[in-house]
DNA sequence: ATGGCCTTGGTACAAGGA
C-alpha cells in the first residue's frame, strides 16, 4: 500500500499537476490540503475518469481538504467531532482495513496572535479525538500539512527560526503530545539525509538553496510501524512547472 | 530589509500562507 499526503496550494490551479502525479505515482491513498474549493466545485469526474474515487471537504478561498483513494472510503468524518469549526480541515475515512485521517492543521500565523491561540484549540481537539479514534482503530494513519517543524533538523535555520511559528515550544509539544499517544513519524523509521524539507518559500530562491522545513509529515499508528518499509519526501514535484509550495510525502504499507 | 512569491476575490490591492 502506498499513501501521500500533499499540501497543492489550490486544486483548482493544481489540477493537472495532480492528475500527472497521480498516473506517475499510483497511490493506493492520497489525501489533499488547501483545495481551496467549494464542494460544488470539487474536480470529482477528472479525478474519477483517472481511477481514484475520492470525498471532499471543502470551503470558499482558504482550507480545503479531500481523500482520494483506489477502493472506496467508508465511515467518513468531516472535521473533528465535537470540536465546532467554520475551517475545513480534516477529513477521515476507513481505506481497506486502514483508518486514514488526512488534516490541514492551522498555521497559527506568530505566537502571539488570535491565530496561534486557534492553533493551541484545535490541537487540542485533535489530541483528544485521536486518542479515541486510536482505541477504536488500531491500524491507523495520520497525515498532512502539521505545519510544525518537530525538530531543529527539521528546519533549514534554527537559529533564526527559533520561537518562531512552526518551531514554538508548544507548537512541538503537541506534536510530541501525538507521539505519545503511540503514534510514530514514518519517515524517522528510516535514514535520512540531512536537510530534507517538505515546504519552501515561493520567494527568496528558496528552492534553489534548500532553505525550507519539513512540515508536512505521516504519523502511523503502532499497530502499523513493524510494516512500514519505506517514507520519503518526493523533492521533484517541487521542481514542477507551477508547482505547490509543498512537495508531496509518501510512505509504503506492507500488506 | 519591516522584502522578495503565489493564490483568491475581483478588477486595486489586501489578506493569508509559512
Amino acid at each position: 500500500m502506498k499513501l501521500a499526503t500533499w499540501n497543492v496550494n489550490s486544486l483548482g490551479v493544481r489540477l493537472p499537476q495532480l492528475l500527472d502525479w497521480l498516473s506517475l505515482h499510483q497511490p493506493d491513498v492520497l489525501v489533499l490540503q488547501e483545495t481551496k474549493l467549494t464542494d460544488d466545485k470539487f474536480p470529482q469526474a477528472d479525478i474519477a475518469a483517472a481511477g481514484w474515487h475520492s470525498v471532499w471537504h471543502g470551503q470558499k478561498t482558504y482550507n480545503g481538504v479531500a481523500l482520494l483513494s483506489r477502493s472506496p472510503a467508508t465511515a467518513l468524518v468531516k472535521n473533528i467531532p465535537g470540536f465546532d469549526d467554520p475551517q475545513a480541515r480534516v477529513i477521515a475515512a476507513s481505506v481497506g482495513d486502514l483508518r486514514v485521517i488526512g488534516a490541514y492543521f492551522p498555521n497559527g500565523q506568530a505566537p502571539d496572535s488570535e491565530k496561534f491561540v486557534y492553533k493551541m484549540a484545535w490541537l487540542d481537539a485533535l489530541h483528544e479525538w485521536l486518542r479515541r479514534e486510536l482505541a477504536e482503530h488500531p491500524r491507523l494513519v495520520l497525515m498532512g500539512d502539521y505545519n510544525i517543524a518537530p525538530e531543529d533538523r527539521d528546519v533549514f535555520d534554527p537559529v533564526a527560526m527559533a520561537g518562531q511559528i512552526h518551531c514554538t515550544d508548544q507548537e512541538r509539544a503537541h506534536f510530541q503530545a501525538l507521539l505519545d499517544l503511540g503514534l510514530v513519524d514514518a519517515f524517522r523509521l528510516f535514514d535520512q539525509a540531512p536537510r530534507i524539507w517538505s515546504w519552501w518559500d515561493y520567494r527568496n530562491l528558496a528552492f534553489r538553496k534548500n532553505q525550507g522545513l519539513r512540515i508536512d509529515h505521516i504519523l502511523v499508528s503502532q499497530g502499523l510501524r513493524d510494516q512500514v518499509t519505506a517514507c520519503v519526501v518526493d523533492k521533484p514535484t517541487r521542481k514542477n512547472e507551477r508547482p505547490s509550495d509543498h512537495a508531496p510525502v509518501l510512505v509504503e504499507i506492507k500488506g
